[in-house]
DNA sequence: ATGTAAGCGAGACGGTACGTCACGTCTTCAC
DNA sequence: GTGAAGACGTGACGTACCGTCTCGCTTACAT
């Protein structure tokens, strides 16, 4: 019986006040300021903050993205990346992400959730975009999906929602390269030798 | 005339709840409360939880890290590596930062002063770091310092204040390889084409 | 079409409502919960709480009081003590009488309401009471009816609502002896001298 | 430790409130506002609402009344009931009395109080006047000081406080005279015969 | 008998107040 | 003057009702 657009003024609501007032300072009261409501109407749908921004996250992390093959490793790699920097650039996402990662590290259960909505869809197209790679010839077999993952995904997050730095266009492309690079020279020589002897280039 | 045990202590107080409760839920209150101080003592010595905050960041991250020279970039690189590891797994780091990043982005003082703390000496030990690689004739001149440190600490920082996964030993030896491949590769190779010719096959 | 058992259940709720709760705390939602009944059946009678209070005030106080003619002043006096006791000795009367007369003070509406209906009717049968004891040559002419009340209905009222004392079966004819006095002396004498003459009996 | 001031503001806040809205629909929260203060302020002195209103009766009904012999029971009478108009003319008294009496109706602790504050000290008033009228010999031994004060103040109490009708000067005093003749006879004939026998005929 | 209209209950809605708690500010008082 | 203690106003908590309003269901009258 609950009026659907009074859930999703709610919705809306809870997403400016995260960005605006992060994890912690969110106030049941600011939300329901926020999308003109009682407070009534949004205790009626979730128990508590903690529930409404579970729910939240998980309704938006749970969307699949799209990996399509481009047809090369470095290819694949841009597509990511670029996908997940439009992502990053949302000035909601870059406000809310971060404070949720932090707040994760207190809170059990929405630490769980980010890793069940977020870090799992990430895993998933590691594991997808490496084993294609594979298939391909272009890496070695036994390439750690989960560490390319950290290869992949750091550097745009560090630079995109820790430094703040802009992202030049050209950036993106050069990423790409250089990751490729990495995830080739990554398993292909676990040992000093290989890296030193490619660098003289 | 302020007393000096009671300046340490609310120092260490601050820490432990910015470790526990984030800045958005600091409280000056819970500070004295943790020191076993009066709130009074509190606001002697800061006006306000901002300024206490910034001044500990300021104190904590003004402590230039050594950045010896190895001999190589990989090995520099290791190095690096590690100490940011050791300072990324210690429980109060860990909590701290990201915290503190997520909360600069709506707070522009923050921001600023994380920038020159933090930021500013990661951006120094980079530019270092390949300047004398290139010295050395293992990077192209030309190499993008701040580029490579999103390389650097990207990963790291992912791995252990995101995904919070575990980092085996082993892991910063590759990823220190990996790293120098790719940052050999990030200017030599700005074509897709160098990519695919390294490729194994 | 309105149904008419369910308009009396309503109406028996709202008098228990009033007893118990006063005027102040009346709300249609616990008349209609007491009734059995929902509130939208409440509001398609009255269009408010204050409606609802004055049409029962109405039809409860419109009720014209039989006013016989008993042969003598004190013997009018006793039947009209005798039958305003019984009143005021109904426990919803002695709850809900006084409390709108509170209320009246606060509210023109209700004001005029009991003005029209619980005062009107006392000053007719004081009227009437004292008019017939002129006739009889028990009071002067001139006998102030209005004053009169007061000193009939004023003793009476104070102690069964106000002092809430009980109420033996001889005091009402010692009233009504006290009363009768009263007004015989009333307006013969106004002056000191009279009222003294009398106290050494 | 609690502030005067603020205490007296209460006060205020608490007496306005409860002429302007009734006991019933009293909230601690519009007395806080009126004053100019904040909840805890009120919380800190009174537990509830019943204990402040308790509080401030006692309070203001525990000044005893002055009560001095005018020397004859008629001139004691217009004394008293000189008193008594001038406190339930004040327009908070006449709207917060009978607000108070009424809900004591329902509210053993507030009808305790105020029989203790209230009443009692009319009863004691009663006494006293009747007492020195009985020494002077103006009334007759046994003369009943309850039924006297409602003879005293019924009368004064119903014009003023429910029927809310103008009080002239005069009226006073012909009240008292009469209330004197009343008790006169009251006791010294409490047939019908004595009360008959008084008529002028 | 079926359709339409109105009465009805249920309950979601935006409010207000509850009594409590925690907080930053400010005052008071002991040392 | 440095502290602790704590009263102050503020504001959020989660709950309980309130008056208003919107729903379907049912009842009953007219087709």
């Amino acid at each position: 019986m609950l009026r659907g657009e009074i859930t999703t003024a709610i919705r809306q609501a809870v997403v400016q006040e995260l960005a605006a007032a992060g994890y912690g300072r969110l106030s049941i009261e600011a939300v329901a300021r926020r999308a003109g409501v009682g407070k009534t109407a949004v205790y009626r749908r979730w128990s508590s903050k903690l529930d409404m921004v579970l729910e939240m996250v998980t309704d938006v992390a749970g969307q699949s993205l799209p990996m399509p093959d481009t047809g090369s490793l470095r290819g694949d790699l841009e597509f990511v990346l670029r996908i997940a920097a439009r992502a990053l650039r949302h000035p909601m996402a870059s406000q809310i992400i971060p404070d949720l990662l932090a707040e994760a590290a207190r809170n059990p259960q929405i630490a769980h959730t980010l890793q069940d909505a977020l870090l799992a869809n990430q895993r998933e197209i590691g594991v997808r975009l490496i084993g294609r790679a594979v298939e391909r010839g272009e890496l070695p077999p036994g390439t750690d999906p989960e560490a390319a993952v950290d290869l992949i995904v750091g550097p745009l997050y560090w630079r995109l929602a820790v430094a703040r730095a802009p992202l030049p266009d050209a950036y993106l492309s050069r990423l790409a390269a250089s990751i490729a690079a990495a995830l080739v020279a990554g398993f292909a020589a676990p040992t000093e030798r290989d890296v030193d002897s490619r660098a003289p280039a």
